[in-house]
DNA sequence: GACATTATTACGATAACCGACTACGATTGG
DNA sequence: CCAATCGTAGTCGGTTATCGTAATAATGTC
């Protein structure tokens, strides 16, 4: 099982972490580094090559906005924000966690 | 939205149905073809060619394993099987989701 | 000036997608 | 009874996009 943590992380749990990205953003804005920080947290180690083009790609796609300091320089601290698209995805993807976890827990042992 | 459902189903569902299908394998054979449908029947259109080659590394990684009949050509019907190490992977995961449904219901309106 | 914080970038490896294709089996029709 | 057709199941090829690692750059702080 250990030695299956990286792949699982990497071939399943990848998307996890990003609803935990919307659902952050939802109560405050954020900050990629704060959000690794975060991840971590939760046992998700995830580098910062993948969490900033992922956060770049969410604002992209409408999902997210973000605010910088225009004085701060090209790697001032960003700050997300979900936007209202965001907020309509999330609530998408809440139902579809709902989904899957009322299927996966029904143990009706067969 | 809409146009946002293809990018979520690619850029977060992804692992969604990964987790659907060990489950499904925790409770009887799977076949590929079967598996298809039954995800179209959840909304999440995958192809074939993603699906295969996904169950071929579930059984490179000792998750899965396959039974076919010998006689049956290249091209026969192939069953997976959870093995143990499955098993293990599907519970591991069962926690990951349930931590997940927790954080993002929990609507404390801060 | 040294150090911490934060974000960006490059690049190799891998996964995902689409669509066309192959192989086998069952059914139908002459 | 043979042959053509259709349905089912899985494979393959080529392109694009993502992930991970690690190095890098810019700003703020002591």
């Amino acid at each position: 099982m250990e030695p299956d943590i990286k792949i699982i992380l990497r071939e399943i749990l990848l998307g996890f972490w990003k609803v935990h990205i919307l659902h952050h953003a939802a109560e405050g804005p954020v900050v990629g580094q704060w959000m690794l920080q975060e991840l971590r947290r939760h046992g998700y180690e995830v580098s910062p090559g993948t969490m900033y083009p992922l956060l770049q790609r969410m604002e992209r796609n409408g999902w997210l906005r973000s605010e910088v300091n225009p004085e701060g320089g090209p790697r001032a601290r960003k700050s997300y924000y979900l936007t209202q698209r965001g907020h309509e995805v999330l609530e998408f993807l809440r139902e579809r966690v709902e989904e899957l976890w009322m299927e996966i827990t029904n143990e009706a042992e067969h």
